[in-house]
DNA sequence: AAGAATATTGATCATTCTGCCTTATATTGC
DNA sequence: GCAATATAAGGCAGAATGATCAATATTCTT
């Protein structure tokens, strides 16, 4: 089995829903004896189908309630120690090197707007860094969501 | 006790180590009576300090190995509808709303590159878009991570 | 269609954890 | 200094866990 099945997505459905149920709670509510949701999860584990729980901290609550996306234009060449250079700057969550345009997204937190702006500083400061453009994420049109991925494998 | 102190810190931060680690476990671990952490954990939930499960479920494990994002040219008046849309599209973890120009940043993840020409059209047929722009995310120079933050807050 | 491999179930067991309580002792804010 | 709050330490009943096992289902292969 190289991929997850409904079973799985049930599971991790109900996950979503409450994150601190026990396994027995959640066979009982499956209808799944609770082997089978030990195992399960055992092997969603093995197979790495869950991130580090960094991913379920709110930045918001630890103080950093503004979003940004800054697009960081780079020499490639330089691309290695940019890395270690962003991985150096607290606030940068994430950065992704994109397709095409020599550029990359950086998502950053701050604390407010100057705040934002002193870390754009950082980042232009980065040896390989030619130029950045920062957006504020004003609105969550979609906020982050994976349950329709999941309810689609129910189905099928 | 407005803000998330250092306590609270080490707490997340055992968290992320092992996520499944029991409370009793941490409290060994971090020299605290089990009584203070089952409080913290309490407080930090009733702060909202922790995000949907959704977040840490990875989507390569569902079969979503590829992530984009797609830049959205939008007329603001169907802001509203559009989010009702782009919700609709199972393939959207994401969308935000930028300062500035009228542009949506959108994070989209699916199964390869005509999966993602196709959710990319499903994108440009909804009512209100006018151009999109995707960007494949190749590489991740810096992986989505939080503890800097969190590292940070130990010491003041 | 038969046989093999794999999943699921139900069951047990000892150990551990939880949720909830109470009391005493810091620690902190005013 | 006093009051409010956080922490520690302990106890207790109920529940959950992890690790088994054997018996059935189910799925896959050939």
């Amino acid at each position: 089995m190289h991929t997850l099945d409904g079973t799985d997505a049930r599971i991790l459905l109900a996950m979503v829903e409450d994150p601190r149920q026990t396994v027995v709670a959640m066979a009982a509510k499956l209808g799944l004896s609770r082997n089978t949701v030990q195992a399960r999860m055992a092997s969603l584990e093995k197979r790495h189908a869950f991130l580090a729980f960094d991913h379920r901290i709110s930045p918001a609550a630890l103080g950093y309630p503004l979003t940004a996306f800054i697009s960081v234009h780079v020499q490639q060449q330089k691309l290695g120690a940019l890395a270690v250079s962003l991985a150096g700057i607290p606030e940068v969550l994430e950065a992704h090197g994109l397709s095409g345009r020599a550029d990359l997204l950086v998502r950053v937190v701050s604390t407010g707007a100057e705040d934002l702006f002193r870390i754009n500083g950082k980042i232009l400061a980065c040896d390989g860094v030619e130029r950045t453009e920062t957006s504020l994420a004003m609105n969550e049109l979609v906020p982050f969501r994976l349950t329709p991925l999941l309810e689609r494998r129910l189905r099928p």
